[in-house]
DNA sequence: CCCTGTGAACTGTTTCACAGCA
DNA sequence: TGCTGTGAAACAGTTCACAGGG
């Protein structure tokens, strides 16, 4: 029974987890540690070893009883489930000073996600070269997704880094254009449209986060 | 008795949707809306309309029964709630691509937060000005946040954009130094020091969230 | 009557505790 | 014996459903 297909069972807060799991085990393979049992990656990631147990039982059975788990194969594993096993092209819209940023960022790449295209609607940041992609104008943006998928390399996720009032049409746009998930920057939740799966990253609500605990334990103490 | 005291009772992640709330009621005012029903938000920000109401229910008694909750009061209970009716003053340490995109980035000031400084430890980049806050020697952190202190206007939060090996030692050194609150961009979950709220930034984890939601949708349909 | 505020029911997640296997 | 894998218990968060006040 392939468990890693019954996704429905799979807790959502599970998979960023997994990914956790994933970077202090090549941490831990790195310093050469070859076996590691779920108290001691518990330990490491500042959590209970039966929450590692029950994520890891979701896609099947991978520690040995009495010995625990093999970090190499635990790796192998891991990335097999999060589908890092194969490249996810990426694109960026908005080459401001958060898309640039995004655009140069390093980790993509390291992860299997590799930047093939940075598009804006600023004539002078046209042709600009950012780490792997070029900055396109944003009206080519259907143009060379289909492009793309004709040959193979379809743009599987779109990074979202426009101005506030543009980005529920920048989202329905690179839906249109077959982009199936997407990563917004700008502070404003968009809606999803169907079959795309849109996630938040949103830098106003975590600070306000940190300023309702600065605030309320000033109350307190 | 005031309920915004009780800090226990508040799940956490109330505190985002509040956010989220008051940028929607911003929007609704911005529109000429004076009063709105916790079912009229509900279908804007796309929640079950009990949530909404628990959700304040925690902070005390907003609306009105029978008409529902008047735009303006409730803006400033939620302002109030989250510890937005002061300023925060924040620094950013690291002024690579990402910290120099956080330093122009505009929602801060916005929303009550001020940058007072950027840190950075490469000797060419000290002395420019982003934004409001002008690029530090690292060396010298501690006093700045001793003289900031003096005059009554600590750093209150610290956001972290420094390389991977560089985030722990990084938010130790800020912890040391007074700041309560980080905000750390580095892909690594730091050990938060004792009294210190520390919240996690991690664009890998999101992409690779997408790639597995991307990947397990393909074995299925 | 309408809509808030809230106990109670429900759903999802975490933790416990132990059976089962190396 | 030691550690995994997993039902069952505990806990947390969400939704329901209705009492209560304008």
């Amino acid at each position: 029974m392939n468990r890693s297909l019954d996704r429905g069972a799979v807790p959502d807060v599970t998979v960023p987890r997994l990914a956790l799991y994933l970077r202090k085990l090549r941490e831990l393979r790195a310093r050469g540690v070859e076996s590691v049992s779920s108290q001691a990656l518990a330990d490491e990631v500042d959590l209970n070893a039966a929450q590692i147990r029950k994520d890891l039982s979701y896609f099947g059975e991978f520690g040995v009883r009495g010995v625990g788990y093999e970090v190499g194969r635990l790796i192998d594993e891991i990335t097999r489930c999060l589908g890092l096993d194969r490249t996810w092209n990426i694109i960026i819209i908005g080459a401001g000073q958060l898309g640039t940023a995004l655009a140069w960022y390093r980790g993509f790449s390291q992860q299997g996600f590799r930047l093939v295209a940075v598009f804006d609607n600023a004539a002078r940041k046209i042709g600009a070269s950012y780490g792997t992609g070029q900055v396109r104008d944003i009206a080519e943006l259907e143009h060379f997704c289909e492009e793309q998928r004709a040959i193979g390399e379809a743009v599987d996720v779109a990074l979202v880094s426009v101005p506030l009032a543009a980005a529920q049409e920048t989202v329905d746009r690179v839906a249109e254009a077959g982009v199936r998930a997407v990563l917004n920057f700008a502070p404003e939740r968009v809606v999803a449209p169907p079959g795309v799966l849109v996630r938040q990253v949103d830098l106003t609500s975590e600070l306000m986060f940190l300023s309702y605990h600065l605030h309320s334990a000033c109350g307190e103490s």
